[in-house]
DNA sequence: TCTATAATTCAAGCCTTCTAAAAATATTAA
DNA sequence: TTAATATTTTTAGAAGGCTTGAATTATAGA
């Protein structure tokens, strides 16, 4: 991941309400959540909650289906993943022998 | 991590400037780097830089430490692996069993 | 077609962050 | 002590994000 890729994933998870959002449908699943239902879940307008969704899915961390008259909208577990390994690589750039992430996990300095 | 704690560390990251010293000060090392040195290398006005490494000090993203009349900051690794434990978790929520970090790197949705 | 429902977009006001110049603080060296 | 240097704090304006109500689009059902 290169870091004009990273920096809207880190953007979108600044803000409570989105990270909210984002930990709601990572927990619900591949099922994931229609807009209606998350407003009602998380008791955030529909207007406001439309505006941070499309944050979210602006930086890839959420996809939107489609349903009849509702908009499914599900976690991006793929690119989480990407970003769990970019911090990784960030976390040991310029030392890799010293950093694995074994290494890290044991409390070296890396 | 608590969701308190992460707010801040995504806010930190979530500036093109703030993220380019951490990655800097990640690649450094323990040695770290003083605040003239930063400004230098990355061509960012001393005033500018020394607001954004307040907000990154704030979040606990890098140390400072008084050295004679230089100031040295480094980046704090440990938080860095309890943020990116704190994603694991929020990546494997729900369904533990099919997502154990492993799972997660092997393309599972998860 | 007409009505009800779901969701988004638009528009406005408010608030926070960003940037940089100027002033202030603190340390070193002469 | 005095001057010079390193850094931070203050201050101000500019820019962008947040929140909400009203209007709009689109779909389902009578």
């Amino acid at each position: 991941m290169e870091k004009n890729a990273a920096l809207p994933i880190f953007e979108a998870l600044s803000s409570g309400i989105r990270l909210d959002v984002f930990r709601l449908l990572v927990r619900v699943g591949p099922a994931g959540m229609v807009a209606g239902e998350l407003s009602t879940a998380l008791d955030i307008p529909p207007t406001n909650l439309s505006f941070h969704l499309k944050t979210l899915a602006h930086a890839g961390l959420v996809s939107a289906e489609q349903e009849g008259r509702f908009q499914r909208y599900r976690a991006n577990m793929a690119l989480m993943r990407e970003l769990i390994a970019y911090l990784t690589e960030e976390c040991c750039a310029g030392a890799p022998e010293l950093c694995g992430i074994d290494a890290c996990a044991s409390g070296l300095n890396c």
